[in-house]
DNA sequence: GTGGTCTAGACCACG
DNA sequence: GTGGTCTAGACCACG
């Protein structure tokens, strides 16, 4: 359930909010869900408790999961606007690639291409 | 003529390499051309030297510009077919953010509009 | 009748704890009155009877309640004396909070409009 | 410097972020400003640098200071914007607490008094 | 059992 | 030297 790469130089606790996020994203887990506990995906990742701590506290504090002390992590009602909001502010991220592809002599239909097909993959 | 962000996540280095980068592609600097020394960079970025020469390096190892020591770095000839390679393998980037976006819940219409504007600003 | 936050950060049995004593501040328990059981406060408010527990035992160590076993707990004769004196003693954090938002930048003006307002609505 | 309380209720993480935005709102620390770094703190307040670390990682993710890898961490632009606006998010409090005073039997003179206390000692 | 805090300390890339 | 990441593990209050 849990794909993470420890050599990436993405740091594996951001790898976790990401997979988490995703998984909201998909419906996997929907708001009031309760997330496995600190411990679970401590063993599951086979990693250390305050990796994991470190993630869920991201999340806690960008609103898209709520934490009880004593009960547990739960996904927030609003977490699918969050994660919304946070997407559309990563519009110019594509305006910048895409530039740089352009520049670097990436041809307009080899983009479009690119792009059309990541839609279709996604959408089906 | 450098804008470098020191708060950025991205290291000094590697933004001074995508700039002199992005020269070669607009054609402001072309093969054989001779690159400012390290020690104008220095001053004009106003950064330490050790940064400037790390990105020196790493355009040399990739073929992009040839050093000559007591002489100076140059443009390669090849150096736009050595950049466009590179872009070429960045089009999986393009997918991955797509699909994230979608993920997320941004519109295809919303995607289109925004690669379809970067597009033509680009090659204005 | 209870307002619990599984959420909030103050511990569930705290809330208990400043419900019962709102409602002898409000008059709606008075002196004497019997209070209603540790599984009738469980049920109704849905929560472990430890906790339950937790808040009587501090409500009854601080003489405000009284507890007899087999016959319930009962609202003291001097509960409100306590609970005052309690009050006195949190002063201060009104001075602290103020100081806060000052320092803060909040102003004089909407620091005495929010009192008024305050001490108009409780007044009621 | 800092005055950090190991036995207090409050983690000694907050302790340290209601330090430094303290410093920032009296203008001890001003937009642009260096921090100690993590190492320097450390020492000074006699604990353990991931304690340190977690304070700074809670300012710089609210916009207070920005750190910088490699360079050390700096007052932001808009801390104190930022700052007055989480003062304002906390008006609520004070009608609360005056509410809870007042139902408690304070009387209103005494809460005025103190409030005008508060408000003459901090303007000072 | 649960999340949260804290210590002690290693290692990394960057500048 | 700097911030950032991660491990290993203890302890706490709450429920």
């Amino acid at each position: 359930m849990f794909n993470i790469d420890l050599q990436s130089r993405i740091p594996v606790w951001e790898q976790i909010v990401k997979m988490i996020e995703k998984y909201i994203q998909l419906g996997i887990l929907s708001p009031g869900d309760k997330l496995p506990s600190v411990r679970e995906l401590t063993q599951q990742i086979g990693i250390n408790p305050n990796t994991v701590q470190k993630a869920m506290n991201d999340l806690s504090m960008r609103g898209i999961i709520i934490s009880v002390s004593g009960r547990g992590s739960f996904v927030s009602r609003d977490a699918r606007a969050v994660l919304l909001e946070k997407a559309e502010k990563r519009l110019p991220e594509l305006s910048t690639l895409i530039s740089e592809l352009l520049v670097s002599g990436v041809s307009v239909d080899e983009i479009k291409k690119t792009v059309q097909e990541a839609v279709e993959k996604t959408e089906e």
